[in-house]
DNA sequence: GGTCATGTCGAAAATGTTTCGGAGAGCTGA
DNA sequence: TCAGCTCTCCGAAACATTTTCGACATGACC
């Protein structure tokens, strides 16, 4: 389609229809007081000279722009956290929080098409970016923040995340103080930083008590569900098996109820359960769970602050936070039966 | 502060400031050529004249535009699973998907400062929209969807929903199926259309049976999880107490689970539970729940292509979608123990 | 000093929206 | 049949805003 010397404007249309601008600008903005039969012409018409509207007139001085929030997979509970403390930020500072799911193709077009759909810039959670991804976005000039990265690349890139070896520490110490000696931890990727922390402080506190990390009790997984199944399927089907276990993630520690459910042990009488997270499924489960909580709605509005203030061009004052991590005790734990 | 009897126009803002009407605009556009002292002058002024913008234009039909999801409460399993399946619907038509939770403000500048932020619809998940709030989407012709309205607007309004009915229906034939007898229900809002439905449907399956409907044998809540404590607590606390519950959603049966396991209750073996949704913490759960399949990913997506297909201006076959929904057998049901 | 680039600003034109009044159709009752 | 009334539909004109373009001042540079 040639592109016209000359944008149509509500002249032109009016012209070739033959009503007045006053009525296609009602047809455009669907005032009632048009005939149908009018209406449809004017519409006609308006394809027809391919009419767009001139740049449209700013919302407010703040409500630019929006802020693209990718996930790396699935949306879980963990995730609705994120969202809803990011959603929140958001509304406060007038803009926008554009949910994604990351696909396979994160080229150089893709930092530049998120620009051009108007996102100030880029929060990714639990993601891997790969160099050539962080100079696509380096290039477009868009800015990044992450949350619990899996990797954290060598260049200085901004990230969120929680004191996780404190928590691993706490969850695994509390165990300890209830008497258990057999712990056992089934986590998440050998590889991502959020999982290591949380380990080191698992073993942090058994050997600060001399408790024996005995061969076979440490899993790895992906925080997910399934993980839970069949790395609590492993440790409880060891000759020794545990007595307790600390689980990387909620939804882990739900799959490792499940486990013992199918063998026939009571939660907490034969097996006492630590999560992590505290999402809204530890609350809801049963027995509810002990878990550290990790504070994912801060998290995700504190991403979303610093995502604007670096879009905004302002300083940042340090390129790791680390929000504080509780123990929170519910029903999933208790002290260990006396053999 | 006093409502000016006329709101405050560029005219008035570039009087007190003692520039032309041009150089308000400039600052309001953020144009170069405003003289950073100028510049500072104008911006009070706007802020001490309050200073809104009239109706925005519409937004351009050329950039990709976005979609706002917007939800009436905090973020839970359900809303994950919509969310899960307008982000992946949105992602092939190359839209954004903007979440946002509602709040109070809902005039006809929130629905004109959507338009101008460049979101080409509106999906709204259980929510209630007031006639006044309906209007003024219709008057910034920003194209509405509703997923499981909670009223339903006397005015064509295009919503997405599921069988609710044929849902509540086959769970309760389930659980008399296995034997049980006494079936209580314990739903979401009275005045919600899709309570209502679930709950017709148990009705219905009840009396073919010739099941009595026990006094209390029906409970409202909000779908959440502390209704299942409570109205389970409710029903289980009835002289003549039910062998199984149908919940209106699993984050309720999740409660009644609870509700249970602090009477010393096993399920499924004293209590047989029937949740609704089949969102991810049915699977989760310990007994993984059977629960009343709702296609909630479909939803969100059909919810997506709806709009888009509106924002589009095209014709839609029908104003009100069901998908069909589908029983889930999992480990929160059992044959009614003999008496 | 002359010339030129640059930064600021406003008059005027361009574009779009809203108000308001009027033409004309249709209806009603004497 | 016709006056009177209402209602629908449209456009002239008033308004609101954006954009263009020229004017003017200022300072740099030769």
């Amino acid at each position: 389609m040639p592109v016209s010397p000359r944008r149509a404007t509500l002249a032109t249309v009016a012209a070739s229809a033959g009503v007045s601008v006053a009525t296609v600008s009602k047809v455009l903005n669907g005032r009632s007081d048009v005939a149908p039969a009018t209406r449809s012409l004017v519409e006609a018409l308006l394809r027809q000279h391919d009419y767009v509207a001139p740049t449209p007139r700013r919302a407010d001085v703040t409500g630019l722009g929006s802020v693209e929030l990718q996930f790396d997979a699935d949306l879980n509970a963990y995730s609705t956290e994120i969202i809803q403390g990011a959603v929140a930020a958001a509304a406060e500072a007038g803009v926008g929080v554009v949910v994604s799911i990351r696909r396979a193709d994160r080229t150089a077009a893709w930092a530049r098409g998120l620009v051009a759909a108007g996102r100030r810039a880029l929060i990714a959670v639990t993601s891997e970016l790969t160099t050539g991804q962080l100079a696509a976005l380096a290039k477009a000039r868009l800015p990044l923040v992450l949350i619990d990265p899996l990797n954290l690349p060598r260049t200085r890139v901004t990230s969120i995340g929680s004191t996780n070896f404190a928590g691993g520490l706490a969850a695994t110490q509390y165990l300890l103080s209830l008497g258990h000696r057999r712990i056992a931890y089934v986590g998440g990727p050998a590889a991502a930083a959020c999982n290591q922390a949380r380990l080191h402080g698992y073993r942090a506190a058994m050997e600060v008590e001399g408790a024996p990390v005995l061969p076979g009790y440490v899993q790895a997984g992906h925080f997910r569900y399934h993980d839970g199944v069949t790395g609590g399927a492993a440790v409880l089907d060891l000759p020794r098996a545990p007595t307790a276990i600390f689980a990387a993630s909620d939804e882990t520690a739900l799959g490792i109820m499940e486990a013992a459910r199918a063998r026939g042990l009571r939660i907490p009488e034969d097996l006492s359960i630590v999560g992590f997270d505290d999402t809204q499924i530890a609350q809801m489960a049963s027995p509810p769970l002990t878990t550290v909580r990790q504070p994912l709605r801060e998290m995700g509005g504190v991403a979303l602050r610093t995502a604007l203030r670096l879009a905004a061009g302002e300083k940042i004052d340090s390129h790791h936070v680390e929000l504080a991590t509780g123990l929170v005790v519910r029903g999933s734990t208790a002290r260990v039966a006396p053999a």
